[in-house]
This record gives structure tokens, C-alpha cells and sequence, in this order.
RNA sequence: GCCCCCAUCGUCUAGCCCGGUCAGGACGCUGCCCUUUCAAGGCGGUAACACGGGUUCGAAUCCCGUUGGGGGUACCA
């Protein structure tokens, strides 16, 4: 390539010479996912970042479903990336569009182009064309359209038409390279030999992906396409229609993937990948985001955890690694208990009340004991759904004691009738606050001769089965004098089995 | 195969552009403290500049190569 880069033979002269200046507001950005499902981690990055772009300089975000080709549009699965987008708190502006119901001015785009001979109708086939892909692989070439029906003759083209005869519509591409300078990995520039005279239009009529995302960000009047690196192989492409189309380009930013533990792209395999997925976790979405922002970006002053705004403050995309980066769900489960022991209690009730109902705790969500044993398990539980499995023992008498941790506590000479006055001495309280509770087992331990924990393990164990919890006595008082008694006494009992054993 | 990109603790990263602090922080793991247990919290510890050549008084920082990884290579998006 002796052509010196820069100035070629674009049609329109070439890209604009690279811009250093900062970005500065406002723009008009777009985040386009494809309905092929969930919403992918990956993806939600992308929107974030497009979300906190567009939050910090002003501007709109357009929401666009790329719906083409899909066999059929399926509402429900625009409206699950609505959800999950609203969920994760990426605001939009304008949109959903569907680029579906957009066809016909992609269309109409082509045959402009085609009238303007910026395009052509190619009758070659893939049967054809196939051979020669390989042939070109195996010497060790890239594969270029070879430009059969480049410059067929317009008579030909008619007839052939006329005859039925199908034909791809594509778009005679500029033969010199392409740079520009991209907003995240700096200057890139692609050889004018990797560039393709790549399909408009399918020889069915249908518009591909590349005609219809240029159409839709010149229509939308997109001025910065913030996406994936899967797509900076697409850009040339995309340039240099924007420039047949007559329209000025957006500047582009392309960022790094997210990886899997193995290091590989993100798969189903190796764990969650969706948002609706870590969502039914019990994730809360401002630890989402807060992650997802930070996997690729840090604001370089050390500081993890960050609100929305604060992120919005600080974001910049020149910071933005280039770097592939691996998704760590711990660190995630980290920062989400961060923000879950952080949550005023009544704002944390209502969000574990959904997860407490699927439990199967749906009669118990409005009582006192809920409220208290979720203030009691708060600092314990890293997810919702992990703070709503440990509700459960609050509300089953039900338990199943740990036979081991029994036997242990058995060493302990006539354990079961010191619980029986213990119980007797609790049923007596006139007031049954904890600290009551705490000096009347202090003093039933101190008389005996036996440590306090002693007893206060043996009736975690009756209370909740576990040998883990929160502080004794805030238990107690928070279960009540009627189960506390009645738990004691089951275990009492449970306990004299074992040792008559 | 070919084109493009990337490379600091196991992981996310700061530092790199403008060569010169024990290569800093966080997750994880771990020791101690606190404590009736478990958490949370506090104070420590563990662990990295992929490799090889240059350039230089001096390289994680600049250059070249190798290796490894990723993306693309469609009438998919």
C-alpha cells in the first residue's frame, strides 16, 4: 500500500482527519441490541456506558431493537430487553425503535445508491462464490468479492432482472483504505485489500445489517456509535457508506469484550451471562452497575464503589482499557454486599419481599418478626436470595438441629434440664427485652458454674438450628416469648433423646 | 489461512503517552484484633510487569520479534 494514508480516492474525500479534541456534549447516541434473547452482561456494559456518555453530556440516547432478519420480531423479547435495561437504570431517551418496521427505507436507501452507481445488482450465487473463498483461504489470501458483475452491462442488468433472475444489490466499495480515529483504541486503519464490495441488499430484497444500522444512526441523526469490538471490522464499511449516503459520520468508539472465568467469551457455561439471570440471584442494579461500569473503566483515583452519579461525574472513555476483560462473579457477589448492608431497612424490606415470597414466606412479609429478621441477617447476606433463604428459620418450627453440634453441646453435665430452668426463668421476665433475657442467662450460667457459652450455643441451636447467626439475644427477643419457649422445649427434649441414647 | 487488536498479582485494575519511588489499590485466599457464634469492621500477609532482543547511565514504561489470547473473515447481527 504506497498511497500514503489519508486523502484517496473517497468519493467525498476521506474521513476527518483525527480528532484529539475531548468529547464534548451534546450527542446523540444509540445502543442497539438484537432480540436474540436476554440481555447479554456484555451488552448492558455497552448500554452503560452509551447511558453514562449521554447523562454526562447531555444529549439523547435512542433505544433501537435490530430486529432484522429474525424470523419473527418477537414483542416479548423487546419488551425483556426493555425491562432489563430499566432494571439495570440505563435511561433512555427515544425509542425502542424497531429497525423491522424500518425496512422499506432501507430500502429506498439502496436504491439510491444504486441510481447513483455507488451500488450494483450482482446475479453470483453463494454456490458460486463459495469455491472461491476457499481457494483464496488456502493460498493464503483474504477473499474479495472478485467484482464479476461490477460492471456488467446496464442492458444485461435489465434483461436479466426482467427475466426473473435474482440479484443481490452491492456496494462498490471505494478501493482505498479507511482510518479514523476511534474514541477508545485511537487511530485504526483497515487496507483498502480488506475492504469488500459487501451485500446491500439480499437477493430476497431484504436490507442486511449494514445498510440498515447506517440508515437508521444517519436517519437518527447518531453522532457517536459506541459499541463492541466485534464491530470494528464493520466500520469501513459502515464509513464509507455514511459517505455514499452523503451524511457526516458519528465518531466511533469500539469497546473490549467481556470474557468468561476460561478466559474465553462469555458463555452460558461457565455462569449467569444475562441480566434477568443475576437479577433472579438477588443482585441489587446498583451494584450491576456500578460493576459492570468498572469492568473496563476506572476512574484511576482507587475508588470502587460509586453511585450512578458519581460514575456519570467521572466517566470518561479515555480511560476506557483496551484490553479484554474477565467477568469475576465473586468480586460482583462483593460489591452487591456492599450495597445490600448499606440499604435503609424499609427499602431493603421491600426488595427482599419478592425473593421471601418465592421462598415460600408470602404469609410472614408484612410481620414484625420479618422486618426484625431481616434488620438481624442483613450484614449476613451478600444477595437477596441469599437473605431470604436465611429468613426461613425464623419462621419453621420446624428445624432440623445439627446432630454433631448436639452432642458437643451435651459435654456440657445436665445441659438439658439447665435449658429447662433457662426456659422456666425467660417465661418469667416482665419484660422480655434483651437485655432482660441476656442478665437473667448470665446469672442462671454464673449460679450453675457453667460458662455463659455454655448456654447461649445450645439455644442458638434450639432457636435456629444453626450454629451461626446473629447476636443471641437479639434473636431471642426478636422470636418472641411464645416461640422461644416453645423451641426450647422441643429442643430440650430433642436434646434428652440424644443423650438417653 | 488472512486482516485487525490486546498483554501488570488467580481476577478487576493504577502506573505507560512525558523512561529513574519497596510496581499502588480492590476481589479472592490467609494471619491477628474485636466477639457468645457467623457476618460486618480494623490491622497485617500472599501474589504480577508473558518471553527474547534492542535503545538508554537507567525500561513495566520506547522499538522489533516470539508466544499466548481475543475479534473479524457471510446474501448473521
Amino acid at each position: 500500500m504506497t498511497a500514503g494514508q489519508g486523502r484517496a480516492s473517497g468519493p467525498r474525500g476521506d474521513a476527518p482527519p483525527s480528532e484529539q479534541t475531548p468529547l464534548s456534549g451534546p450527542v446523540r447516541l444509540r445502543f442497539a441490541p438484537s432480540p436474540t434473547g436476554y440481555l447479554h452482561v456484555g451488552g448492558a456494559r455497552t448500554a452503560i456506558y452509551n447511558d453514562l456518555l449521554r447523562q454526562s453530556l447531555g444529549g439523547a440516547f435512542v433505544l433501537r431493537i435490530e430486529d432484522t432478519d429474525r424470523v419473527r420480531s418477537d414483542e416479548a423479547m423487546t419488551r425483556q430487553i426493555e425491562e432489563a435495561l430499566r432494571w439495570s437504570g440505563v435511561a433512555w431517551d427515544e425509542g425502542p425503535f424497531l429497525q423491522s418496521e424500518r425496512l422499506p427505507r432501507h430500502v429506498a436507501a439502496a436504491e439510491r445508491l444504486l441510481a447513483a452507481d455507488r451500488a450494483y445488482y450482482c446475479f453470483c450465487t453463494t454456490e458460486q462464490l463459495d469455491p472461491l473463498r476457499r481457494e483464496a483461504e488456502q493460498q493464503g489470501r483474504t477473499f474479495r468479492y472478485p467484482r464479476t458483475c461490477a460492471h456488467l452491462p446496464a442492458g444485461e442488468v435489465a434483461r436479466r432482472r426482467a427475466a426473473g433472475e435474482p440479484a443481490a444489490v452491492r456496494f462498490r466499495m471505494p478501493d482505498a483504505p479507511v482510518s479514523w480515529h476511534d474514541l477508545v483504541r485511537g487511530e485504526v486503519e483497515f487496507p483498502a485489500e480488506a475492504l469488500d464490495d459487501f451485500v446491500l441488499l439480499r437477493s430476497d430484497g431484504t436490507p442486511t445489517y449494514h445498510l440498515s444500522v447506517v440508515v437508521d444512526d444517519v436517519e437518527m441523526r447518531i453522532d457517536l456509535v459506541l459499541r463492541g469490538e466485534d464491530h470494528v471490522s464493520n466500520t469501513p464499511k459502515h464509513i464509507r457508506l455514511f459517505e455514499a449516503l452523503d451524511a457526516s459520520l458519528p465518531r466511533f468508539g469500539h469497546l473490549p469484550l467481556i470474557l468468561g472465568p476460561d478466559k474465553r467469551r462469555l458463555s452460558k457455561r461457565t455462569g449467569a451471562t444475562s441480566v434477568e439471570e443475576f437479577r433472579a440471584q438477588g443482585i441489587l442494579p446498583e451494584a450491576f452497575y456500578n460493576f459492570l461500569a468498572l469492568l473496563g473503566w476506572s476512574p484511576g483515583d482507587g475508588r470502587e464503589l460509586m453511585s450512578r452519579d458519581e460514575l456519570i461525574a467521572a466517566f470518561s472513555l479515555d480511560r476506557v482499557s483496551n484490553a479484554a476483560a474477565v467477568f469475576d462473579p465473586e468480586k460482583l457477589l462483593w460489591m452487591n454486599g456492599q450495597y445490600l448492608w448499606k440499604l435503609p431497612l424499609p427499602d431493603l424490606l421491600a426488595r427482599v419481599k419478592p425473593f421471601a415470597e418465592a421462598a415460600g414466606l408470602g404469609a410472614h412479609v408484612d410481620t414484625p418478626l420479618f422486618a426484625a429478621a431481616v434488620g438481624l441477617q442483613q450484614l449476613r447476606a451478600r444477595t437477596l436470595v441469599e437473605l431470604a433463604e436465611q429468613l426461613q428459620p425464623y419462621f419453621t418450627s420446624e428445624l432440623a438441629y445439627d446432630e454433631a453440634a448436639s452432642r458437643k453441646y451435651l459435654g456440657t453435665a445436665g445441659l438439658p434440664a439447665l435449658l429447662g430452668e433457662l426456659a422456666a426463668r425467660w417465661a418469667a421476665l416482665d419484660e422480655w427485652k434483651k437485655e432482660r433475657l441476656e442478665e437473667s442467662l448470665r446469672a442462671l450460667a454464673t449460679e450453675r458454674g457453667v460458662k455463659a457459652a455454655a448456654l447461649i450455643h445450645p439455644v442458638r441451636m434450639a432457636l435456629s438450628a444453626t450454629t451461626a447467626g446473629p447476636p443471641l439475644f437479639d434473636l431471642v427477643a426478636a422470636l418472641g416469648r411464645e416461640e422461644t419457649a416453645q423451641r426450647l422445649e422441643r429442643y430440650r427434649r430433642s436434646l434428652a433423646a440424644l443423650s438417653a441414647q
